[in-house]
RNA sequence: GGGCGGUUAGCUCAGCGGGAGAGCACCACGUUGACAUCGUGGGGGUCACUGGUUCGAUCCCAGUACCGCCCA
């Protein structure tokens, strides 16, 4: 059998997609749950449906691939887990953008149901989207299995969650302030709210006392919402205002009047110590109202402009645009006082970067305080572990301080609430509409029309399930949910633990009093080269198409999890991408070489009483690398994973091995010994295959099948354990004397500034049979002639003189034209004595030590005393040099 | 204001209680029978600062400075 050759120009597109047709065809992604094998089970953070792959999501799925391939060739039954996520917001401003742009109608225009239709339409057109961008990048996942979190199964169980927590009181409607988003016209999330900070004014208005000349000073942000101003707070303790607690005060531009009250919650540093009080439009001062009992008094609509219950002439006017009149009338009535420059935070909603109104609605909350408490307790005892493990510190931060999660959304893309009012507004919660009327005829005694909540629910809610309602859950009999859940490992950014991961385990925590993943992964952002976050609007994206397309997925692949170091950002460039294209090119290259030297042919089995020492050092280097790669995937320390293959790969097996057989295979007499090499040689190199096939998926399967005609696929294939074979150790310390040996001439022939194809002779005087016994092959790689002499044969005052490792080398003057380099030759030596003195002072200091003697563990004694022995010994050597 | 993380070679970053590492960049030499998307060799660091613990600290602890992130 003739193998062939790798082309010098490889067309990695093609490749990359002619493999991943295979891989599909094979079935080879597929999960088993009636295979007895151990299971590993993953889940893809969904991406949003209609989204595209951004350098973040290829990071994730990386990683993601890289756990489930290696897990798959360490004989788990994996599945991983794909789908979507429908993105009720998100996706929803898309499809209203493009049908402004197309027809200029809004969706009011074409109504609710024409408007589903066309979100619809335009998820199909572009669902696939994101799904054909990850496959690009080699992932792996069941794609026979993939989800949407619309699709029916779904659903299903985002009804019945809600009902059940219904039933438990934890899902409730109330009136409360919540954060509405003016551009949007829905409420949202706490944490779908970005505080930034801001310059602002800080307006002093004047609020001047019933029956009296004198007024109050009130300093704040927000002027235009004085017409729901309920009271004028002070802190009790403020000797500045105290005889004015009780008393009442004109609200500037109406006839009102509000009362002055006392509350510890105001600061008397700041402004002018007087708060006022705006409970319906106001976070802080709502709660003071609660407390204090005051009105609910709303001057905003929905679109965030006065309402009738301010003065006629402010009716209808923006929230915004009406501060510069209201002001310029405060100053006409004498109200007004100064303005200050402050910074202040001012609530942005991330989606629609509107500023956010706290606004009094009906909204549904889910009660999650309790069982956020469980879930921090299951962290706590490790159920689940976060990796980096600083996460969980800010996890629990998060959980304690957690408040009612808004969950209904004045939108039309998502969950509608099962929930349907009777015509008196009574609730009724069920899984359908009939189960609702069912419900409704039992308790009106008759029949009575039902109308269903409009709201859908906030798209976490469904996503928070995912990792058990993709495995058919609530049906907790469904054998995939038997076997997969709960799952091995959750890998995901830090952006969305709250959103996301926390919800996850609270939803899974509360049902099935289990934590959904084991472990959690937490990756790295993606930044551009200079620390920036990545942003259409800086124009500083790296799309990670374009970047397969420039560089192949493996290259990607490759440099990415070779920077996912935790707990630190990784800072991206195409250069980098580019350098790291140079590794896949290398194992190309040595797979020729192999090639081209019939190593592949060997039908040889390793004999493991191996002859050649090469063969033993590149076995045992290779027993110690498969243990620190696996061992480095397990802790999800990527990037030790990645530079141990590279290590091995290039420096050890291609700089060293590779070039020893060079010499080796074409020396060589004994045929069974040329045998042992090809063997070893060809065994090492498809070790090293498998153990890159999670990180660099198509070059190693491309080889390893298409070029090698191996049978299985690597992700079918095992996962190397080390080869147990015997040696003696000093077989392995004799190359690595060799490769000290061959780094010394190579160093001294470029300090003597030979140029590298001269053949420079090196004499030795010591009884080293390490160079003795490999002459040949420190000459070849070392090109170099080194030759044992009698020290009566040398003729000193000829000779520069190197001493390293012990021995010292000596270079005849005649072979150097450099005139200065050769002068220079006893310096070097002095030079190289004044260091190890200082060496060795450092080692006195330690050896000479009686504490140290004391305390310092034995090996570590050892190791500094064998280490002054061999300095003092070098030391002696070069001084008699220098003499001679 | 509270919390978390970072500060190591020109750059990007690993590492870590037992005399500082990689890649890139730089310099020199080189087309050696796998590889110029390369090879060989080299220069380059008070491991931010100040204290403490320790026989020993870049590593652990405390504080300071600067940078970044999260929360309010």
């Amino acid at each position: 059998m003739s193998l062939k050759l790798i082309d010098k120009d490889v067309d990695h597109l093609n490749l990359e997609k002619k493999i991943y047709n295979t891989w599909l065809d094979e079935d080879l992604f597929c999960s088993n749950p009636s295979n007895e094998k151990d299971k590993f089970s993953i889940m893809m953070p969904p991406p949003n449906v209609t989204g595209t792959l951004h350098i973040g999501h290829a990071l994730n799925m990386t990683i993601q691939d890289i756990l489930a391939r290696y897990w798959r060739m360490n004989n788990k039954d994996v599945l991983w887990q794909p789908g979507t996520d429908h993105a009720g917001i998100a996706t929803q401003k898309i499809v209203e953008t493009n049908l402004k742009n197309e027809t200029n109608l809004n969706k009011i225009d074409i109504g609710k149901e024409e408007f589903i239709k066309q979100i619809w339409i335009w998820k199909k057109k572009s669902g696939d989207k994101i799904t054909n961008q990850i496959k690009r990048l080699g992932a792996s996942p069941d794609w026979s299995r993939q989800r949407f979190t619309l699709d029916e199964e779904m659903t299903k169980a985002v009804t019945y969650t809600f009902v059940e927590l219904f039933k438990k009181g934890l899902i409730y409607r109330d009136k409360r302030l919540v954060n509405w988003d003016i551009g949007l016209q829905t409420a949202v999330s706490d944490l779908e709210v970005e505080q930034i900070e801001k310059e602002g004014d800080f307006f002093y208005i004047k609020y001047y006392l019933e029956d009296s000349l004198e007024y109050l000073e009130v300093a704040t942000t927000r002027p235009e919402t004085l017409f729901g101003d309920q009271c004028l707070a002070v802190n009790p303790k403020d000797s500045r205002y105290k005889k004015f607690i009780g008393k009442r005060v004109y609200l500037p531009l109406t006839n009102e009047t509000i009362p002055i009250i006392s509350d510890d919650f105001v600061d008397i540093e700041k402004g002018s110590g007087v708060l006022k009080i705006t409970p319906a439009h106001d976070f802080n001062d709502y709660k003071i109202g609660k407390k204090n009992n005051l009105n609910l008094k709303i001057v905003f609509d929905k679109l965030g402009k006065f309402n009738a219950n301010v003065p006629s002439k402010y009716q209808g006017m923006d929230r915004i645009e009406s501060r510069s009149i209201i002001i310029s009338d405060l100053k006409k009535n004498g109200n007004f006082l100064k303005i200050e420059k402050i910074k202040h935070t001012v609530p942005y909603g991330d989606r629609s970067s509107s500023i956010i109104e706290p606004y009094l609605t009906d909204q549904w909350f889910m009660s999650v305080h309790t069982i956020a408490k469980e879930v921090i307790q299951f962290v706590k005892k490790n159920e689940t572990k976060f990796y980096p493990a600083s996460w969980s510190k800010i996890f629990f931060l998060w959980l304690e301080n957690i408040e009612p999660w808004c969950i209904s959304r004045q939108i039309w893309w998502g969950h509608r609430m099962p929930i349907w009012y009777g015509p008196d507004g009574k609730v009724f919660c069920a899984h359908t509409e009939k189960e609702a009327k069912e419900l409704a005829k039992k308790f009106y005694k008759e029949t009575k029309i039902l109308t269903q909540e409009t709201d859908v629910l906030d798209t976490w809610f469904s996503s928070a399930l995912w990792p058990m309602s993709t495995l058919g859950w609530p049906n907790d009999k469904d054998i995939f949910f038997k076997k997969y859940f709960p799952t091995s490992v959750l890998v995901t950014g830090f952006d969305i633990i709250f959103f996301w991961v926390a919800r996850m385990m609270i939803q899974s925590v509360n049902f099935t009093n289990k934590t959904p993943f084991k472990d959690v992964y937490i990756h790295a952002l993606v930044r551009d080269k200079d620390g920036n976050k990545m942003s259409k609007s800086k124009g500083n994206v790296i799309d990670p198409i374009d970047i397969i397309n420039k560089f192949g997925a493996d290259s990607l692949r490759y440099t990415l999890s070779l920077m996912a170091a935790q707990g630190r950002d990784i800072k991206l460039s195409e250069e980098n991408v580019k350098v790291n294209r140079n590794f896949i090119t290398k194992i190309r290259n040595a797979y020729n070489f192999l090639c081209k030297n019939q190593c592949f042919d060997s039908k040889a089995v390793i004999n493991y009483e191996l002859k050649k020492n090469e063969n033993i050092w590149i076995l045992k280097a290779l027993n110690d690398h498969i243990l620190s790669i696996s061992d480095n995937i397990e802790n999800y320390k990527f990037n030790e994973a990645t530079k141990d293959i590279y290590k091995f790969t290039k420096n050890i097996f291609c700089d060293w091995y590779l070039e020893f057989i060079k010499i080796s295979l074409n020396n060589e007499t004994d045929l069974s010994i040329k045998q042992e090499i090809k063997a070893c040689a060809s065994k090492v190199f498809q070790y090293i295959l498998k153990l890159a096939h999670p990180f660099i998926p198509f070059i190693t399967d491309d080889i390893y099948v298409n070029y090698l005609k191996n049978k299985k696929f690597l992700i079918q294939d095992e996962w190397p354990s080390t080869i147990s074979f015997k040696f003696l150790i000093e077989s392995n310390n004799e190359i690595e004397n060799i490769i000290k040996i061959i780094t010394i001439c190579r160093n001294i022939k470029a300090s003597l500034k030979i140029e590298p194809k001269k053949i420079l002779e090196v004499f030795y005087t010591s009884d080293d049979l390490t160079i003795e016994n490999n002459n040949f092959l420190i000459n070849k790689l070392g090109r170099i002639n080194i030759k044992k002499v009698k020290n009566s044969a040398l003729r000193f005052e000829n000779l520069l003189k190197f001493v390293n490792n012990n021995i010292v080398f000596y270079v005849n003057k005649m072979q150097i034209d450099n005139e200065s380099l050769v002068s220079k030759n006893t310096s070097i030596l002095k030079e190289q004595l004044l260091n190890l003195e200082k060496d060795i002072a450092i080692l006195k200091s330690k050896v000479e030590n009686d504490d140290f003697l004391k305390k310092a563990p034995k090996l570590v004694i050892d190791k500094f005393v064998k280490k002054m022995k061999y300095k003092l010994s070098l030391k002696n050597k070069i001084l008699s040099q220098i003499k001679s």
